[in-house]
DNA sequence: CGAGAGACTATTGTATACAAATCGGGTTGG
DNA sequence: CCAACCCGATTTGTATACAATAGTCTCTCG
């Protein structure tokens, strides 16, 4: 995280994801290498990898725009992603050591940890979510999986909405990672790929929801 | 295709497809500056794209060095790609239109003209399977889908080998599309997606059939 | 004889200058 | 009034110089 390039391509995302770069801004590259202080060349290459993050697009002509996201983009992404972290589960479990057993179920009692309080502590929630994710991700022992998964884990929108997760919802990702650690406990793969098929897509409808029930407010709400 | 970093791209590409630069060896920016006859900044950012394709590997030090492929890689890559295809392939026929059926037989007709002479034109072959598969993918309208599946396609080790394949693998592609082309015509997406998965596997195991009859012998071949 | 420190070399990272392409606006001719 | 065109302003692409970092070899000391 030390390099210029790596420093550009955290602060630019994180504008992009907080929306203090709203859907549709132009990426000047002159303007954004001044706003992070560093000059045009590692803004490049900031700017490449976050156009295969598909949160920046280039038009033919090269010019980059933030991307935005419409509800079909979001549906979309959470289908791909149903499918490759349930055949990330189907691995693991086929793979699953007593390590990685230990792994996934800390990270799980860690998210427990965060969502037991008066109030939840989100942030808590999110990075004990993301290092369960991680640990199973990296018990499927798959480079390419791991590569093509990258680059759908961590969505703007979903991001910007996970502070609005009802504490039902909370509660059941919870359980829901209980049951997938059985799974795996079980080496059962065919159990594992079907849990974690319908946890990403009842998340999908979680955030759905959030967002239908919220809507336009919360959007302009991010964006200001 | 008329910058520098593209021509870069394409040239460092066609070298480690070819063999031309084996497996393990080391990319060095400026070398591959002199050989491509531009600087050493197209040169980083083919070198960026190459690594998402995972046709290239860096180091923790960020050194670069051409990715050797498994056959475990190769098994996962068509894993994947039978996964990501086939729901490419259940969108397409929910989407289909008949403009889009008409590219899609388009396509297989070429396939046909191509491999149906005395000496089957492999290089007519795969640019017409390119072709139908881009179409499907077109079809099914997902970006996102889009952008995973290109770094999926065109494996070096494949592409190496299909001059290998027999007249008899050639044939059953061309009746696979044309069942393809079936499902389409009926929007049955769930028949389409099936065609599909077990088209890719196929593929593979005759992949990996071709692989093993030839052995070593191709793979020196292929590196003078 | 092996391990570690140091200097030297090789390689990558960043900044900057300049070249090439693109965009926007205003003008002109139909 | 609209379209096409041209030119200045802006933006991106490439080359190059220099800085920083990693790798390697040798020399010395235990």
């Amino acid at each position: 995280m030390s390099r210029a390039s790596d420093r550009a391509y955290a602060a630019i995302r994180s504008m992009i994801l907080s929306g203090e770069l709203p859907a549709g801004a132009q990426l000047g590259e002159e303007a954004l290498a001044e706003r992070c202080g560093v000059s045009r060349t590692p803004v490049r290459e900031a700017l490449r990898r976050l156009e295969t993050d598909l949160l920046v697009l280039r038009t033919d002509t090269q010019r980059s725009f933030v991307a935005d996201w419409s509800i079909d983009d979001v549906a979309d992404a959470f289908d791909l992603r149903a499918r490759l972290e349930s055949m990330a589960a189907r691995r693991a479990a086929e793979r699953m050591t007593p390590e990685a057993l230990d792994r996934i179920r800390a990270s799980n009692r860690a998210l427990e940890v965060a969502i037991r309080r008066p109030q939840p502590d989100i942030e808590g929630f999110l990075e004990a979510n993301r290092e369960f994710h991680a640990a199973i991700l990296d018990t499927a022992g798959s480079r390419r999986l791991a590569a093509l998964l990258g680059t759908l884990i961590e969505q703007p929108v979903v991001w910007r909405t996970a502070h609005h997760y009802s504490r039902e919802a909370l509660h059941r990702s919870h359980s829901e990672h209980e049951e997938l650690a059985a799974a795996f406990a079980r080496r059962d793969g065919a159990w594992a790929e079907a849990i974690m098929s319908s946890h990403i897509l009842r998340a999908y409808h979680a955030y759905a929801d959030a967002h239908r029930g919220i809507g336009l407010v919360d959007e302009a709400k991010a964006a200001e």
